[in-house]
DNA sequence: CTTGACTCCGTACTATAGTACGGAGTCGAT
DNA sequence: ATCGACTCCGTACTATAGTACGGAGTCAAG
């Protein structure tokens, strides 16, 4: 049976290997035992990346992602815990559409009222930045 | 007539004399003359911020700003050119505003799956992370 | 037993948009 | 003349999420 190296596992998780070390350094993989000074890693820390990288995909931060494998990890976490974490960062992910949404709206009046045609002065897209 | 050096400038612009710093540093604003080691600037420098502060209210960067400036400052940029720049701007808000609503609907499935009692084993936001 | 691939470590660098610091010099008012 | 406020400059630091570097050591194959 091949040795899980770091190089092996990142590329098991699909990651780079300055990535793993520096997930180690972030406290979010645990440095595992150093055969002849080499680490050689479970089977766990290939799930364990790929658990921070879909807990990415869902929006969350790494900081979020090790509360999250705290609550996993320690006795104490809870169901309610995550949902509440979770019910946070819908929040914060609504509150972005919202913004994005204003914004999109702001910048397409300005965008349809641009003909695209002529100098600078009197582009309405320009004089609305310039003034109020 | 009072003198505008770094501070006031900074006042009357509503940002940091640190920020204005490092706008000239950034090339977004002119280095003015400087009378006896001090920078003074001219009435056009409050308006240059207040642009700079108004496009990013918009979404774009400073890197794009410095664009729009260019061509608001040479004569060579054209309603076109703006027009342009706008219209990818607005291209990525709406495909911001895609990714997120996607993660939201993921997210809020988790959330409205997930009762919120008892402990982790078993938790369907846990376990969707985990898994596939 | 040499070669190439891999790993070790600390440090520095990427991008973004600033913010903070410290010692020196200067301005205006008292 | 002195004091406080302001300014000068370069550099370092914040946050986020990595990426890159360089010199040394090690492993496996030929």
């Amino acid at each position: 049976m091949e040795r899980r190296t770091i190089g092996k596992l990142a590329d098991e998780a699909g990651v780079g290997v300055e990535t793993v070390r520096f997930y180690e350094r972030s406290g979010l993989v645990q440095q595992p035992q150093k055969l002849s000074g080499f680490r050689e890693y479970p089977a766990d820390t290939v799930e364990r990346i790929r658990f921070i990288k879909r807990a990415q995909q869902l929006g969350f931060s790494l900081t979020e992602i090790r509360e999250l494998i705290g609550l996993n990890g320690c006795h104490n976490g809870s169901r309610a815990e995550v949902k509440q974490l979770t019910g946070k960062k819908l929040q914060e992910i609504r509150q972005k559409i919202e913004d994005l949404e204003r914004l999109e709206s702001t910048l397409r009046e300005l965008f349809d009222r641009c003909n695209g045609r002529g100098s600078l002065s009197g582009c309405p897209i320009i004089e609305s930045i310039v003034q109020r």
